[in-house]
Order: C-alpha cells, then structure tokens, then sequence
DNA sequence: TTGATTCAGGACATGCTCATCCTTTACAAA
DNA sequence: TTTGTAAAGGATGAGCATGTCCTGAATCAA
C-alpha cells in the first residue's frame, strides 16, 4: 500500500496543524519548513483541505491554517478518499475492473480480507488521536535529521 | 495496496503463460490480445521477465515465450521484487525515510502487522497455484467482455 | 539463399504526479 | 491610506510510468 506524495503531505500537514494550539492560525511555510517538504506544493494541498472543510484559511497579517470546528475527529479514511479518491480501497491487486465476489481474479478471496482491515484500521485512527501520539514525543511525522540519518 | 501497471501486466502475462502446456512457446501478441493489453508494452516486460530468468524467448517462426525450468514455482514476491523494486515493502504509510520499531511514525505498530500478512500472503501465492485456479474456471485474469460490464 | 516470422532494443510520444513561479486578492497594523 | 504579509490561483516545467514505432537480429521453411 503506497500512498502518492499528495497523501502523505496532507495527512502529515493536518497531524502537525492537530498538534498546535487550537484558533492560532499555523502558516504554510512553517508547516513545510517542519515537514521538511516543498512550500508550493503544500500549499496547494493546503488549498484542496481547505475546499473539503478540514481546514480554515486566513489571509494576510496574522493569517495562516486553523483545523476547521470538530476535524480533529476526522479519520485518515476520510482524508485519503479526498487525495486518493473515490474507492481507492475497492481496487483488484491484478488491475481487473470488475473483481467482485460473484466474478473475481485469483487473487480475491484472500486479498479481500486485507483491503478490510486496512480500511478498519484507516477508519480508526483520527487527527486527535495521532497528534496525541506524537505529542508524547514517541512518535514523529518528519524525517529524522540528516546527521541521525547518516551516523559518522 | 496499488501495483504498477507493469507489475500487474507481469504477473497476468506469467500465470497465462504457465496456463498453457510446458514447452510450446506463447506468441506475445497472443498473450497482449488475450489480456487486452498493448502488445508493445507488454513485449519490453516479457523482455525484463527473460533477463530475471522467469521465462525463456524464442525468435523466428516458431518462436515465442516458455516459463523457464522449475518457474511454476515463483511467488508473486518474488515477481513484485523484479517489478517494484526490492523494499516495497517495508515502505512507511505517511512516507518517512526511516520507520521502525526504534522510531516511527505514530502508524507504524498498527501498519507493520498488516505488510506482514501481505508479503506472506505473496509468498505463498506461486504460478503454479494461481494458473491452476484460473484453469478451474472460478478466476480469471482478464477483464469482462464490454457486454458483461455494461448490460443493456 | 530468400522470405516470413518473432523477439530485441533504441528512439520517441503521451499523460500524470510532483513541483515551481508569478500575479492577484484579502487582511491587519501603522 | 499605505504598507507588509499570507493565502488563492493560474501558468509552466521536471520526471517518471506508460505506451508507440521502427529497425535490427535470430530462426525456420521453402
């Protein structure tokens, strides 16, 4: 299971937004300066959560993204069927358009029962609860920094 | 868990193959028309799956494809680690670089048991079983025909 | 030897994801 | 009102996966 960039950013970016105090708008260049990732792009991903209500914008001085009322209890399924798209988890391991219980590809029946769990374990993990964890400091949503990455 | 045309092609084309009797090559415009897939392209795949050794080519008239000695045998794993490249599958969900039991992202512990289940699941899924699945009629590795897809 | 057939392999085209750049619009403070 | 700041949004480009085309090399039959 590999999600596109696009995913990856926007669960990221909505994690960190989670973990900062509530009604104080985060700026997009802080985000991807944390992350680690390209301004431009994640704005206009920033932009996209922003059109689904996951966030709000404010422009100008004082401007930046707040979490929208109540999306901290979104969970990553919902964030990935805005990135991903519609049935991103009903799709064949072969490719077959039609891979179903009555007419499927060999595969099926044993790839079925993955694709649920997946799919229970994207439905129970919300903003709240995975900024929670990287709070504790157990657990991080950026790259660990070069110098930890590279060890002389 | 989404697959790269290539590698879904890949292994279509190679449990067709192994669908066929032993020895007799399989013309890959035969298999491309079978499969509904661009001859073209399938043939530069055929070529890669020849220089990991999984089949054998034959020019001229007569010629064609035969799955090499004892290659009823490979696992979808096997195959996906040619396709994909090798560590497809100990990618972290949310992207970072370096994800594991000693510092992770706050998916890990959760992610980590399901790959498991799907690298065994590929592993214990060789040609042999899937070619004789579909030889029993109940699976199939091609789409349906237009009509079936969209009946009147 | 010639011709037909089939794979090998390079060059090229296309489409999508990822990414950048620049201008416009909104907003707040001075 | 002016100035600085930040998101909105359009245009454009890079890179890779996918797909096409054409020529060459191998093989077999006539």
């Amino acid at each position: 299971m590999i999600l596109s960039r696009t995913s990856q950013y926007a669960i990221q970016a909505l994690i960190y937004v989670t973990t900062r105090p509530r009604g104080e708008p985060v700026l997009n260049r802080e985000i991807a300066e944390h992350l680690g990732v390209p301004a431009a792009y994640l704005a206009k991903i920033m932009q996209t959560l922003c059109r689904s209500h996951l966030l709000d914008s404010f422009r100008g001085r004082l401007g930046g993204f707040c979490l929208h009322e109540n999306a901290e209890k979104t969970d990553l399924m919902q964030i990935l069927l805005l990135t991903e798209g519609a049935g991103f988890t009903d799709t064949c391991l072969l490719g077959l358009k039609v891979c179903s219980d009555e007419t499927a590809c060999p595969m099926h029946s044993r790839w079925k029962p993955i694709k649920e769990k997946v799919v229970l374990l994207l439905k129970e993990q919300t903003l709240e609860k995975l900024a929670l964890a990287v709070q504790s400091g157990k657990y991080r949503i950026t790259d660990l920094p070069h110098a930890a990455m590279n060890p002389p």
